[in-house]
DNA sequence: TATTATTTAGCATTCATATGCTATAAAATA
DNA sequence: TATTTTATAGCATATGAATGCTAAATAATA
């Protein structure tokens, strides 16, 4: 089965080259060459699309906004965004909106092809210089932790409650103990965190992202 | 400069054959080979490590207690899993903890030289099916982010202000109105997020992680 | 221009939370 | 065995938060 790509690219010569590239390779068919995202957009819905190169920054509506306005009603199409990896903000925006894949401008004919095989397997093809930026997502997960285990499981247990929002009564029901003993979990667990708010706890354990 | 490279795996072969590699490589200098956790932790004040490349699950000690304990002593030292790519939950967890880079059993030499001189450099290298278990983690922040564009900005930084743990007066203070207005602010902001409470609203805006 | 959204502000009332103090049994640990 | 941690429970009180109702000026939009 060959797969569908479309490209998004302002670059006249850029764009005309990722063509050629996708022409040339007998797993891919190239269903659309698109200058800006509302040509893409307007095209769509007469489009069979599995996986769209997509550049990531673009004058008038950039890829990212590409990205988020059809992940509303398309799911299934995977977004490899083509990008310099100085982009940093736009790189974990094009993310949250769904886009699964980064592609670095510059990336060699076998990575292009690599990539695009990749992401349309159900994989994040991205470089490792990308991937560091998502990683450091993750950094300050490591005092979060040791708060964690300050806690007794009970405790967490209750933390977790609270973070989903009940109420002392509703935590009461759930653990199946009285609302005066919840109260005296939540005393301990905020003076092992130090802190003095159901927030404040939250804060300590599930920190950060 | 060379790169000073340590290695814990417990399979013997493995182990040896990853030796033999990086002493190939004039680039790398083996510094230490460990059969387990608890004899690199031990070594390890008498030695000097760039890069360790460690089996993240491992009898005893398993690779992430590794980088657990030993990232609390030493920021700079790199770890980079080597792992199958079914371990799921396993791979956050060294995320978390602070592994920088992924390697999959099975890797080619040129794949495995290339992943140590990624990581020392600062980069995250990993395949792309971990690259996805990665990014699947954002996969929630589409809805969040419709929830937020139903906030003024005003209503937004209150929100920030609740997620802080600020108190009404406190808000009231930093916004540099009353007290009775951030109320009727967080009322309006209830009435579109369609919930009734601090944690509530906290959760549509910055849900998951 | 008419309507809606935003930002500001006030007051009263009910409900929820935080905190001070106490207490007991079981379990884990020194 | 002695001590500490954990899980349970109670009561009283002060503070904080949610909600019901109102209102008015400005900004944005239909």
């Amino acid at each position: 089965m060959k797969i569908n790509v479309a490209i998004v690219e302002d670059d006249r010569i850029l764009r005309e080259g990722l063509q050629k590239l996708i022409e040339m390779n007998p797993q891919l068919i190239c269903v659309g060459v698109f200058a800006n995202g509302y040509s893409f957009i307007e095209a769509l819905p007469k489009l069979k699309v599995d996986v769209v190169l997509i550049d990531i920054s673009m004058p008038g509506i950039t890829g990212i906004e590409v990205v988020k306005q059809i992940k509303e009603k398309n799911v299934k199409i995977q977004y490899l965004m083509h990008t310099v990896f100085d982009d940093n903000e736009k790189i974990f925006d094009a993310l949250k909106f769904g886009a699964t894949g980064y592609l670095l401008k510059g990336a060699s004919p076998s990575e292009i092809y690599d990539a695009i095989l990749s992401i349309h397997k159900g994989d994040s093809p991205m470089s490792a210089v990308i991937a560091r930026k998502v990683v450091n997502s993750f950094n300050n997960a490591h005092a979060t932790i040791k708060n964690k285990e300050k806690l007794s499981d009970r405790e967490l247990e209750i933390v977790e409650c609270l973070a989903k929002g009940l109420k002392y009564k509703d935590i009461a029901e759930k653990a199946c103990i009285s609302v005066d003993t919840v109260r005296s979990h939540i005393r301990h667990i905020y003076e092992k965190l130090q802190v003095n708010s159901k927030i404040g706890a939250i804060n300590k354990i599930y920190a950060g992202k």
